[in-house]
DNA sequence: AATTTCATGTAACCAGTTACATGATTCA
DNA sequence: TGAATCATGTAACTGGTTACATGAAATT
């Protein structure tokens, strides 16, 4: 059932703006283009055929309003299955898979979580998180040593950005917790 | 000439390895899968193709080992067209665009850059690079502060994580140039 | 009157994912 | 002998990019 939108990015984008309000194909490519809020693709070619996707599994609704008017307008609603798909796919557990591969994906999850989950859950959440990025950072730095002669000079600072970037990640993800 | 190497991350890691020593597809996908140095795609329908267009560019050759026995094997070389290619891709100028969207991007090019720009382009590179991340912080920070009160608090936490991450990116390049 | 912005789309293309297929070799 | 690993691939599908198209409304 979530299996798109766990998958795509941009479907989950969409999903989650829609649970926030109704917005059009055009409002939701202004918002990709104009805020930090995505990666997501600007490109109309992506967002109405993902728009046409999440409408056709009942995960949205299109409502034309300012029927018969010259300029109709369709904007799109979250349906209740909209609403508990997102649940679900929010309340996915924290993989290390994600962490390492996929980290802007899991911070798309929490840009949306607050709302929805809950407090307890997005806190659940960070401490899930900062887990596997403290993990994941022990595996990074065993990488570097070992290999570090094996690899070019700049291949090895750029390691060393991934770990500092991370640990960044890591304290971030504490303080959050303390300020909720 | 570099249009698909410049598009496709994967393309371009394959291009950088392949610049430090000779490899097969398989010894690709197991650096891919083993190592940091990846978001790379792993799959054989991935790499397998990929190492078909560059050889179709001729940006590298594939050269049967062990020919005529049981178990030959595959290796690809770079050849010159390609070195001069890659060269010319880390060449590139850093734009605000690559820094908010394809940080991962940057980091690859600067992961094969010292051996093949050398270290004064390697340095002009960073110092770019800080430059365009002070630029972007300070826009995230002007995102947030204007539109704070109408996001959700998550979101408004997942800017701060944008903004504190890119931070961290500007001391580590800071740090390199100094090391190097 | 001309330009920009609002608003929605399509079509061709391309690259990556998933899943499947094949067969040799090495190791337990 | 059977399992794991080495090694290379293909085919179907999917989703995103680029580029193009259209036309109304608002702005200058």
């Amino acid at each position: 059932m979530n299996d798109d939108i766990s998958k795509s990015a941009l479907s989950l984008a969409i999903l989650g703006l829609l649970s926030l309000r109704p917005l059009s194909g055009y409002d939701l490519r202004k918002i990709f283009t104009t805020t930090p809020m995505g990666h997501f693709s600007t490109s109309p070619g992506a967002v109405y055929p993902a728009l046409r996707r999440l409408e056709g599994k009942k995960l949205i609704r299109g409502k034309v309003i300012n029927k018969g008017t010259l300029r109709p307008k369709q904007t799109f609603v979250i349906t209740p299955a909209g609403m508990a798909c997102l649940k679900e796919v929010l309340s996915q557990p924290v993989t290390a898979d994600e962490v390492t591969w996929r980290l802007d994906g899991l911070m798309l999850r929490f840009a949306f979580m607050g709302r929805i989950l809950g407090r307890r859950a997005t806190i659940q959440f960070l401490t899930e998180l900062a887990g596997r990025i403290a993990e994941h950072v022990r595996e990074l730095k065993r990488h570097l040593e070992t290999n570090r002669k094996t690899m070019p000079e700049t291949a090895a600072f750029a390691v060393e950005h991934g770990i500092i970037s991370y640990q960044a990640t890591l304290q971030w993800a504490r303080s959050v917790v303390k300020k909720l």
